[in-house]
DNA sequence: GATCAACGAGACTACGGGTCTCGCAAATGA
DNA sequence: TCATTTGCGAGACCCGTAGTCTCGTTGATC
């Protein structure tokens, strides 16, 4: 048995993502309403509403999917220099207009938990993932000091990069990425 | 030649200051709003304008000022020490309602540059500037090598702490100041 | 062609940050 | 003592925006 009535606008759906995309990602934090969305995307305010919770719950769902294939992990069995490679993606992604979005998805969730759980659970954790999987096979292949918290080395490897898009104290530049991993490195590299 | 009128009161702007941040820190971000912070104090809404220009600028100012003397740092000639004991009080500083607060004028700080040229010169420089210092004084004492970039090495060690508040995926507990140093340690001392 | 749900358009509500007005209080100066 | 000036408390008010409601229309199924 089918669903009666008019079917969803798949069309209409990818509309809204692509709008919220490109002008959350073009103007400073905060200055996109949801009517700028509805506008851009020649959707009704409705529309939008009908499928998604909330102005914020667009953005995220913006943020996920237009970056669902960004910063992929290099795997070689040189771990130090794929760690190098992969902050110099994510310094460029946050470079990118994506850092706005991100800045602005973060600011929403200090003051709604639920947006916090989402944006964890479907944006950091699975890229955290991908660089705990690379932090083991290091270990594995020893080249890495197997007696540390994996979660605190992750924190100081991405920490220089978050710190800098929230705080802004100072920019973030591809030559970053070595300069990063040569502060790290010899503190939890095997020998 | 004495200014004419009715003076400030100074009680009042310390009520309003207490209030702000007694109550930013005793509720989820967000929740507390500028009526909230008047009503409290037992002032009027225009008082507070009067002095502030924004309700963000009455909290950002009770950040600062409640937290004056807080974070400071001992000063020994172990350096790794000092800064594993400066950890555990900013771990603390941001598991106290102070954190609360510190979370929500970074919410602000994505959407507002004003604000956030202001946090970063009022709470987070000085803050900076106390750590570098140290750090400093450490390759000085030869405790600490002396080619590599300051500014991401004080990333390196404090990013932990303001990732996990910011994004939360783990609780900061006092017994990370020592995994965090003894992560990044290695890598940092002379020899 | 009857029915049902999504759609665009746009009026409407709810709420909170910020402004305005007013009568009163406290300070100065004549 | 009294006029003047400025801060104060109280509260009405304005205004922008997230989110809701209504309506006439469109496209799908039976």
């Amino acid at each position: 048995m089918m669903a009666r009535g008019r079917t969803r606008d798949d069309e209409a759906e990818r509309r809204v993502l692509d709008a919220a995309f490109d002008l959350v990602g073009s103007r400073p934090p905060g200055d996109v309403g949801i009517n700028d969305i509805a506008e851009a995307a020649n959707v009704a305010k409705q529309t939008i509403y009908r499928w998604w919770p909330s102005r914020t719950a667009v953005i995220l769902d913006a943020l996920v999917i237009g970056t669902m294939k960004e910063t992929p992990f290099r795997e070689t069995d040189d771990i130090r220099a794929d760690f190098e490679a992969h902050l110099r993606t994510v310094i460029r992604l946050f470079n990118s207009p994506t850092g706005r979005i991100v800045r602005e998805m973060l600011a929403e969730a200090q003051t709604d938990e639920a947006i916090a759980n989402e944006f964890r659970d479907r944006f950091w954790q699975p890229r955290r993932d991908l660089s705990h999987a690379r932090l083991v096979r290091g270990i594995e292949l020893g080249q890495i000091r197997s007696d540390l918290d994996h979660e605190i080395v992750l924190d100081a490897i991405y920490g220089p990069l978050w710190t800098r898009l929230t705080i802004g104290h100072l920019p973030l530049s591809p030559a970053d990425a070595k300069r990063i991993t040569d502060a790290i490195w010899p503190g939890i590299s095997r020998d």
